[in-house]
DNA sequence: GTCAAGACTTTGTACTGACATATTCTCGTA
DNA sequence: TACGAGAATATGTCAGTACAAAGTCTTGAC
């Protein structure tokens, strides 16, 4: 027998009824109301008892497969999936996961200042003379240094002051200025640190740093951010989830 | 103004109406007809000129819209987004990898075994006393050693033979045997090599690998696949596009 | 008792129609 | 000239309906 969720609809409201559908179910699914290979109930039952369309209905129940939440099969019916393949929203800063883990994240700003560079502006897809803010922070995590992080900003953000980027992670300054980063690539390697890098990080030679150059671009698909970050690899690695849903 | 693109749909064809508008509109931007920044045709004259619903037509540009490859904003109209924030179909092997890339990849199969192991079967979602099949295959690309990599499989798969894996990678044989890996989680770092590692992959004492963890599993959310890898760093980087889109 | 045909359930595809809302452009007025 | 109202345009949301197709389950013939 299907579970029924509790469901409360707002129409007066701006937000699309799909949306709050789509938002009360994944709840119910993240408090564990509905578990994993439970059966849902069905979308015709479901728009009849909310009194909304099948068309509504639907593309809520398609907002969470898309998510990776629910699973629909075809004369079956839809099901809850396993929670392993729930997909998080990807794209945080190192600053804000730390954070999230319980971590006490701190800031040095190493250098702050404007600059040409050719290769990046080109990453950039900004013409090659363009005025880019460069910064290199020391990230540290309960006081011990974690990772040196070179960043490249397009011309938006020159006025971002040395202070802004102490206190939060870059990626909030950025939201704070409206620019919302939602696509990112990503290039994921290793390699033995340099002297500046080990006397930053507190590495023995032996001792390597993982590294990550990232490009990220906005809803708009203007690019954003250039970065190039290096890890200790001691203590710290990258989760990623791909797929192709 | 916008610009035709030739589609022709058969509605005859068992394929959606929706792909086969999908696929052709996504041929047209690969192949350049479409350039970045091009307005694209409005949904309205779309549907009309092809003699679909606006429906079909909506949801033919959603799927375009979610690979990235089209940019819709309410008023403005659709324009073709920014080359780089196209989504690729991400989970490929690493043997599909370099064989597009031009390379010539080869493995050595090192070991080939039925095992138990607790923390994999947990991983995989499996009794801990299940059997599986434990693997491990020294890729070569061009001759030159460029990765170690452990694999388990769950028991549908303990009849792989020993010569299947040689001469094809790993997701192409699971292919083979109906099953399709479609979600993944990656875990990935560096530390320095272990003893049988540089001897595998030839490298000097200092010289670090890359490790990447997985848990890959197929569209029903089943665990389908374990891998523990170790790339040499010198040679090897891992690409990952992340969004939320 | 076995197996196949058909009924039933549930999601998938497609169409029609209507109205809402965001954005840009034009035009008239102060 | 500057600015605001409103038209024009395009996408966004929502309803209702019909039929197709995949899977499961029941039933009946042998």
């Amino acid at each position: 027998m299907a579970i029924q969720v509790g469901v409360s609809i707002d129409r007066s409201s701006p937000v699309p009824l799909y949306h709050q559908l789509a938002e009360q179910l994944s709840t119910a699914i993240a408090s564990g109301t509905l578990q994993p290979g439970d059966p849902f109930e069905n979308e015709i039952a479901l728009a009849e008892r909310l009194n909304l369309s099948r068309p509504t209905v639907r593309r809520a129940i398609q907002e969470l497969v898309n998510q990776g939440l629910l699973l629909r099969r075809r004369g079956l019916g839809t099901t809850v999936a396993n929670r392993k393949v729930h997909r998080r929203a990807e794209l945080t800063s190192l600053y804000d996961d730390l954070k999230r883990d319980g971590g006490r994240p701190a800031t040095t700003v190493l250098r702050h200042e404007i600059v040409r560079d050719e290769r990046v502006a080109t990453a950039l897809d900004l013409p090659a003379d363009a005025e880019l803010l460069a910064i290199v922070r020391l990230r540290l995590s309960d006081e011990r240094p974690l990772a040196i992080l070179h960043n490249w900003l397009p011309p938006v953000f020159n006025d971002i002051a040395r202070e802004d980027l102490e206190g939060a992670g870059l990626y909030a300054v950025m939201r704070d200025r409206g620019v919302r980063p939602v696509v990112a690539h990503q290039t994921i390697g290793a390699r033995t640190p340099t002297a500046a890098e080990r006397r930053h990080l507190g590495l023995k030679p032996s001792e390597p740093v993982l590294t990550m150059t990232r490009v990220a671009f906005d809803a708009v698909g203007n690019a954003v951010e250039y970065g190039d970050h290096c890890y200790r690899a001691q203590d710290y690695s990258i989760e990623v989830m791909v797929d192709e849903r």
